[in-house]
DNA sequence: GTCTATATTTCGATAGAC
DNA sequence: GTCTATCGAAATATAGAC
């Protein structure tokens, strides 16, 4: 299996060797320049944790190693440890990049919208994440499985916060004879899981898609079908 | 993060050091006894392998290592290759004993019955196989994330002709007017998604529920909600 | 069939020249 | 800040005694 996963990256390390830029004019290379400095350093941090996204995505944590990140990167092995000391420190950036950009979309959830228009608002950012962060979504995905070493703080802080929070208001909604009456907690998790799936099991989808990806018009069309659904599985209808 | 796993792992030996059994009676060792020595041989390989689905889940494929099989299996490393020529060997056989399991279950979506019951049905099993097998729902979405390197040809093959001819089915419920016209991929996907997350993400919802895992009456609080919410969606109801 | 000892490989991390 | 060479640890797999 490791030389699948071989096969895999070469392609993907041939994409990255593309998008190299070259920002630095001719100047005195002993004199030190912070702002260039920091502004490389930061370039480069930034280049090491796509490309590890990537690789913990495909690979899982233990099967990333530290020589394909730096492949897909484009750097040598030796600079990805100089700019991060462990594997584990990149993978923690990485799960906490992607745990920054859901609680952001989280905050979609809009209670002040009324029942309708906050789920559906909630569902199509999430399907938006699914689309554009396929592989954040993986990464977290496995880190839940594998009993959410890193981030099992959050799990019990912001996310229990913000899930409890949400699911008064579903039950204020409720009480109000808004929406059918139905556990929250149950909606949240319908929801998650459903606009994960077309990250996490994108391969399968697109296996019985025929092998290709969705196009703009399947994605609109999922979006759709899964609001749909939902909305009217709770006594709603899509607006 | 390695440390981790391991002090996971410690209680998990101790639980599996108890259920050993002895079956052997006194026999002459020289001479060949085919089905005692077929019952041990298939007892140990069931052995490795309920622990090898139970690491794997947990792990991932790199992260396993054959030492802490043999550990969780109660068996020493050595005889654990004796019985599994390579680690990938063994991986193979856990997926695969999971698609058998789901494929089964994927039968009780039996179009004979009408829209409502077929969908209850199917619904129940993939909830109940949630709670039963956890691990099994794991390693399977791992094994997707990762570009299905075990099970492409399953995906293509028995997958995508079940979920096709289910589809056709359901296209004829809606054009017989029996449920909402809905597309019956994104169906499938819902229902799949939303059971699985029961398993793939136990840990989180164990989290969310204050670190306790669901009572019998929670599981089946989740299962009519589950079920509730998708058949409304689509037109129908819980029978 | 069981189990100790070990061969071989691979990977994370670092030293040190430039 | 970059990069070659390499150390030390850990893992897969096997050899060979029992």
């Amino acid at each position: 299996m490791t030389e699948f996963f071989l096969t895999i990256w070469s392609s993907i390390v041939a994409t990255c060797l593309i998008g190299q830029v070259f920002s630095g004019k001719n100047v005195v290379s002993t004199e030190p320049i912070p702002f260039r400095q920091t502004s490389k350093r930061s370039q480069n941090q930034k280049l090491i944790l796509e490309a590890a996204e990537k690789v913990f995505a495909e690979a899982g944590f233990a099967g990333a190693t530290t020589q394909l990140i730096a492949d897909v990167a484009g750097l040598p092995k030796a600079n990805v440890h100089y700019y991060f000391k462990t594997k584990e420190e990149i993978y923690r950036r990485v799960v906490y990049n992607i745990f920054d950009i859901w609680m952001e979309a989280a905050s979609a959830f809009d209670t002040e919208l009324g029942p309708s228009e906050a789920l559906c608002r909630y569902i199509d950012i999430k399907m938006d994440l699914s689309r554009s962060h396929p592989n954040g979504s993986r990464v977290w995905a496995a880190e839940v499985m594998h009993g959410a070493p890193i981030i099992q703080d959050y799990l019990e802080g912001r996310l229990k916060e913000w899930s409890t929070d949400r699911g008064l208001h579903i039950e204020r909604w409720i009480a109000n004879g808004e929406m059918d009456a139905i556990d929250p907690a149950h909606l949240l998790y319908m929801i998650w899981s459903t606009t994960q799936h077309y990250a996490d099991f994108g391969h399968q989808i697109e296996t019985l898609n025929g092998g290709v990806p969705y196009t703009d018009e399947q994605w609109q069309a999922a979006k759709l079908s899964v609001k749909t659904i939902i909305l009217k599985g709770v006594g709603l209808s899509v607006v």
